[in-house]
DNA sequence: CTGTTAGCGCGTTCAT
DNA sequence: ATGAACGCGCTAACAG
């Protein structure tokens, strides 16, 4: 339209002006022009030619968990800012889903992936990792696998809970977990347990029950634990969704918390100030871990990050105190 | 690999052998071969050919808000069964931002795009869609601006709500509004006083209240309201953050809910049934409204949907009854 | 200071 | 039943 070749105007918009020594004359007629006819370049065809699409891949188990939809908004937004957009992939809890996502991913010649990982097995994400794309692992980490990953140190959340619990005077602690086997619950068991052990309990098994994540866990290992003879004084649950069920089990049982059980939960929620109880958590920096790993992988996008300078990541979370423990030693 | 051209490779991957009458045997040599090499062809340059990158964008206003976050699963899920990926677009509530990220995703060649529109004023949108890319507005609509849309019937949930608290007595209703001007809000505000004006009484202006959709400003309006000589007996609040402000200013101010005060609120939550008085609530079938989102994206997508045939879809929400309305008939 | 050429990987048309 | 040639829109290398 500008009479200009291609190439002229292409350098002109990726301000190369300068650098190809295009003439002002000729650069502001193009902007015009551009502006006018309100041009954007095919990032398609871009993305072809310089082998980077300027896109990543952000891959979770379950978008619509408050915890992950929070971290999605802060990479969306980190991302935009350097010009890059980013496909959500849910693989719906389900590891062949992960492994398909993954690959699609790939296909898309995505620059970057940020993956929350559904199980232990890790196989196909090294697998994968071969290919050459850039992966940065949140939330949980695949131990051995030697890929670079950004969590919380859920050993550290659980100790500052439980420490806190046994420092209110509770010595009978039971603790609600999810998923066996995945580095983020056995990090907060292990937590939990060695809490007890340096005040010289030994942690009892029949007092850490449950194997999933989900409101059903909590409410039916509650309703257990709730119904025993002698029943704990305190429940350590290990997410948001435990504690809800908890709570659940609690009202339909007439209990109140925390004169009749106390109560702390991982993971900080728009709701814990409100309850009727108002709630003792475990916070997570979801924001801090979220931002950490988009410049990871950007770095390692950059080149900066070769094989070989993987750094791992853990952020203490902090514990903020309300009013669902019980002081027994008042 | 395999010795066979670009384009047979092509024509059977893209399973049209039959079509153009490749012989069995290299058929099966190709896809083995596509198989173990762990071969996805490029839909970078695939799009680039084809002039359709089988991806959308979804553009909502805050994505780390659970209602969204709920729809992007859906989302996420129905267009990846069509082989679609979608762009996470989160324009931060503000309306200059979704313009430019229209752009962007234009500037991607999205296939079409899912909406939820920041404010009041569309001229952009409506601009944005004389280039031809399929747009379907969810949430909110946007009036006489042509664009089809799928939303909840606002209007019947407010009244489903109103008239309920009213079947238990009630007859000093508050209502905490959000942003004042959009189709969302005002639809539900004409169905609280529709309510009202049902059962010869006039809504008063002093009890419609409040500005944002925010827990805020539902905490500072309850405050407000609770602090006057003469309170309302029930409060309706038209969001589930302001339900959220709401709770804490009745818990600050030592009320209890219902004795106290009564409250019904939009948006069903995970929580709602687990608070100290269980919440009765207007629940919009958000999934729903995804997927039919979806396919009517698809539909037009797919060239069945031509200019005319715009169809607007509203679905009609329940009251999901709880214990958090007070029965002064008793 | 600007234009011409070539090629990114694919799917399609034409040719055989 | 298969291959060769072309072009989608862009940018980097080369040419002047």
């Amino acid at each position: 339209m500008t009479g200009f070749s291609a190439s002229t105007v292409s350098r002109v918009l990726n301000d190369k002006g300068e650098q190809y020594r295009i003439s002002t004359r000729t650069t502001k007629k193009i902007l015009k022009a551009a502006a006018d006819y309100n041009y954007y370049p095919n990032r398609i065809a871009r993305g072809l030619r310089l082998e980077r699409t300027e896109t990543i891949g952000f891959v979770v188990p379950d978008i619509a968990n408050p915890y992950f939809s929070s971290i999605a908004k802060t990479i969306e937004v980190e991302s935009r800012k350097r010009g890059y957009s980013i496909f959500l992939c849910d693989s719906l809890d389900d590891i062949s889903t992960e492994k398909e996502l993954l690959n699609l991913l790939a296909g898309r010649r995505v620059d970057g992936i940020i993956l929350a990982p559904v199980g232990i097995d890790s196989g196909h994400v090294t697998d994968f990792r071969r290919r050459g794309i850039p992966i940065i692992i949140i939330d949980r980490y695949l131990p051995d696998s030697g890929i670079p990953y950004v969590t919380s140190d859920n050993y550290s959340g659980a100790r500052q809970a439980v420490e806190y619990i046994i420092s209110m005077g509770h010595r009978d602690i039971a603790c609600i977990q999810g998923l066996n086997g995945i580095s983020l619950n056995s990090d907060r068991v292990r937590g939990y347990m060695d809490s007890l052990v340096k005040i010289g309990i030994k942690a009892e098994k029949s007092l850490i029950v449950g194997d999933d994540f989900g409101e059903e866990c909590g409410y039916i290992q509650a309703r257990l634990l709730l119904g025993r003879k002698t029943r704990p004084t305190a429940i350590f649950a290990l997410s948001n969704l435990i504690s809800l069920g908890v709570m659940r089990a609690t009202a339909e049982m007439g209990l109140k918390i925390p004169d009749d059980i106390s109560l702390v939960s991982f993971d900080e929620q728009p709701y814990s100030a409100l309850l009727a109880s108002p709630m003792t958590t475990v916070e997570q920096s979801i924001n801090e871990i979220a931002r950490i790993a988009v410049n990871m992988l950007f770095d390692t996008i950059a080149g900066g990050n070769k094989e070989g300078r993987i750094k791992n990541i853990m952020l203490r979370p902090s514990l903020i105190i309300r009013s669902s423990v019980k002081n027994l030693l008042a």
